[in-house]
DNA sequence: GTCTATAGTAAGATAGAC
DNA sequence: GTCTATCTTACTATAGAC
């Protein structure tokens, strides 16, 4: 059988989506070549197909992933957006990695990679801190929202007990929706 | 030569120390047994008279780890605590994993390590949630300094150019100052 | 307690058939 | 574009000398 003309870009980021979710959830050092393949149906040796190596693989993910959260977060009203970081500090969020967002389970990796990857990473962040920032209107808020979320979302994966877990992030949800109502704050 | 009596434990001690530093550095997953004890200089094989598996020494590593950051955090002087905060905000803290804070650099992993490991890690994480929280005065304001600081820290390290970092890391200050000094917010 | 040596497995990456 | 097969290296862990 022949492939279409555009097969190989459909492949590429069909596999972009699969392998993303599989490293969300088991991290990207921890898991081999072989394994991402499998998960997406393949053998390892079509890999090389579409990506150069391993670490490239890494910088697609994270520009796909974080295209994907800037979109979550897109709307610029404000009741939207409190849903959305509802969704973001839920028990739903913590316990599936593989269908989150990418910071809180791959931050520490990319902090550990390539400059390019780095530089996607940064991209994707100024644009979803613009984003916030828009509905905030202030920097500082901004990037104090994208802290917590990611810090308490990262936290409350490593804590065992679902109390400590629920004390967590209902305390930062408090915290992330004054700063979110409160426009008096500075 | 002749080995004192705890100098079984003594080396278990040094070893903790020496590849926490290169686990908060590298990754966990990323460093193999070698790597980790060529860095205490020592050679793989004396590597299971002190821990049965790498996974034991990711658990003794966690422990220790933030037994130092509880005692970082300890003063109850709200003076202390803002220099701790803006030691845990600064360029040098992004810059060196290795001396700092295991949260940014190691909580992906524990979130993918066995439950007696995420075991120490909350009961870490809840002692150094209770000093902040004596500080404050609410557990609300508690969870939400300690996921900003994580937050902010693992995000930085991702961030390739300078502007962006300090950008991250003074908004964040100026947020967590905040909720250190006024009281009156709930 | 630390060493060398090694077992057994899996890693990242490549070559060539289809 | 995907497969099987393979190269080379590195991994976790163990055995036995000192």
């Amino acid at each position: 059988m022949r492939y279409s003309p555009d097969h190989k870009q459909g492949a590429r980021a069909r596999l972009v989506d699969t392998t993303g979710a599989h490293v969300k959830k088991n991290g990207f050092a921890a898991t081999g070549v072989d394994g991402l393949m499998a998960a997406a149906g393949l053998t390892s040796g079509a890999f090389y197909s579409h990506f150069r190596s391993k670490s490239e693989l890494l910088e697609a993910i994270i520009g796909n992933e974080l295209q994907r959260s800037i979109a979550l977060f897109s709307s610029p009203v404000l009741e939207d957006s409190l849903l959305a970081v509802e969704g973001y500090l839920s028990q739903a969020h913590v316990d599936h990695p593989e269908a989150g967002c990418a910071v809180p389970a791959l931050a520490a990796e990319i902090a550990r990679s390539g400059l390019s990857t780095q530089q996607v990473f940064e991209d994707g962040m100024l644009g979803l801190k613009d984003q916030i920032q828009n509905l905030v209107q202030d920097e500082s808020k901004a990037w104090s929202i994208m802290a917590q979320l990611v810090g308490a979302v990262m936290i409350a994966r490593g804590l065992p007990s679902e109390s400590a877990r629920a004390a967590l992030l209902t305390g930062v949800m408090q915290q992330v929706k004054r700063l979110l109502q409160d426009t008096s704050l500075t």
